[in-house]
DNA sequence: TGGTTGGCATCGAATTTTTTGATGCTGTGC
DNA sequence: GCACAGCATCAAAAAATTCGATGCCAACCA
């Protein structure tokens, strides 16, 4: 009779039927609101006794009455239900309070071209997003497989199957001359791109350049007289040297200030994409920031 | 595919399921733990992940990765699962914290008799109970029964269907007389009795006293001179007079000071008892009332 | 006092949900 | 490239829920 129901196989329906039937006083009525047969509500009803061990509702005389612990039952119920709709309701995603923490790899090229607009914007409608950027270190995609990272901004190269990407424009190369070198002012050609002392930029970890893999297709190689692992100061490297540079263009408006700007005659671009995992594939913040991110750069994707 | 599943159906024990995949980083280890089949937990889960329209769960490699939105949703349902089962566990019912209201009915007799320690041994052991003494006024079932009043004590006549009973103890009744009165010494016969002139407390509503009930099945009838609504102030009117007042013997201990009190010939008594509803029937609190009046008043149970 | 009625309880049948066991599929590690 | 781990999926079985009909009890009415 009084068998000890686990009180885990109830669900939130039965919490709304005794809600209902709490409110109109009556099994019948309940049902009727409910879409339903008076003898589902008094089955889900029986239930809830069992797991509960209350009468929960009682008659006296004509009405139906409410037992104290019914009361309180149907109280913190209410409470359960609609904190429980409101977990299960899609997350209304408000930029201005999340306070959550959020992480973006990325190199130098993205830290010096992208993330400042990017750290301005965020700040300016997530005021307390907790925002970190980490160096990808040349290992984006293992980082973000670690969770280290929400999201990776940088040249994407094979498409990993473990990761979702977006493409936000393309890069050109270039190359930067000091003034007073002889080939500075003239356009440049790929004899003559090939016989220049070079210093090549590794980026740190197992990335190659586009241009260098593009360059090796061809079976043709560079005359490396000086590498550097980030463009970070290349600007005063270069200048007043016989030493030329190869960088993206859009990198040269930063840190080739002063320096001539050629087209590498190396005919190939890097993309700058974003990429992130399964995990935060639907998160709302993920992708917001993901959005945000796209629009920042439509202007660049247009080619400017 | 993405259909909309009422978030409602989903039970504590879905919660609960993902929980521990969430715990265990597995679902086939989940199952084990909960002692159902792999496929049980993978049903459970797809459901959830309709009801939270969210992956919830990624395989990454090896392991098995959780969504942001899936640690929000387990924080969250581990809180209402903790609550819900808080919820059902019979209520481990504690006097010293309980706030709730409770309304007592009585009348007279009760209120100079009972009353008083009651309320003494109440507020001691429930210091912040708001207890609430109202006049039954004769209708004691009424207000039970409209949920005015969580407990009545009263004399109890007929057994009422609707009503729980619990009996405290019987009163036989006593005549007062004034220490003067010429019958005040010897015991009084029934024949004496009835020549006296009486004072008739009625007590108000509909009550009638037993010793009146028995006499009228004896067909006999007192010759009332007076009649008053209670008891209050009935030493004042018996002494000095020539009146008798036939009351519930306990209760001259209280009004009957400074007079003679004897042995009614009316072999009669009256039971004082508890009554309560069905709505209350199972209600920690007025289970711990009743059972504290009832102990109160052993003494008396057993002819103190 | 007996008939009528409103409303919850209960029963067997129908329906729906959940579980099971078997099998499929995908990515990993050797 | 093969074996394995582990989740997905399928059909059948089991269990839970709902339905429609009916029972039953107390209240109400004449």
């Amino acid at each position: 009779m009084t068998k000890s129901i686990d009180p885990l196989e109830v669900d939130f329906r039965a919490l709304q039927v005794l809600v209902w039937v709490h409110q109109l006083r009556s099994f019948t009525r309940a049902a009727e609101e409910l879409g339903v047969n008076q003898s589902a509500v008094s089955y889900t009803i029986n239930k809830l006794r069992e797991v509960f061990r209350d009468p929960l509702f009682v008659r006296q005389a004509r009405s139906l009455h409410a037992t104290p612990r019914c009361e309180d039952i149907v109280i913190q119920a209410k409470r359960l239900t609609a904190e429980f709709r409101q977990l299960a309701a899609p997350p209304d995603f408000d930029p201005g309070t999340v306070s959550q923490k959020f992480t973006i790899a990325c190199n130098f090229y993205e830290r010096v071209l992208i993330i400042p607009e990017i750290v301005h914007t965020l700040k300016g409608e997530a005021p307390n997003l907790q925002l970190e950027i980490i160096d990808a270190s040349g290992r984006g995609h293992e980082r973000l497989l670690r969770n280290e990272a929400d999201l990776l901004i940088g040249p994407l190269e094979r498409s990993d199957p473990h990761l979702y990407r977006r493409d936000l424009y393309q890069d050109r190369y270039v190359c930067l001359f000091d003034p007073a070198h002889p080939k500075a002012s003239a356009p440049l050609d790929l004899e003559d791109y090939l016989k220049l002392d070079h210093v090549l930029v590794t980026y740190g970890g197992h990335w190659r350049s586009r241009y260098i893999v593009e360059l090796e297709r061809m079976g043709l190689e560079l005359k490396v007289a000086l590498k550097v692992p980030s463009p970070a100061g290349l600007e005063r490297i270069v200048a007043g040297s016989r030493l030329v540079a190869t960088i993206p263009e859009r990198l040269s408006k930063s840190v080739g200030a002063d320096l001539r700007v050629v087209t590498c005659p190396v005919h190939t671009s890097v993309t700058i994409g974003l990429a992130w995992t399964t995990v935060n594939h639907r998160a709302p913040l993920n992708m917001w920031v993901r959005e945000m991110i796209y629009r920042l750069n439509a202007r660049a994707r247009k080619g400017g």
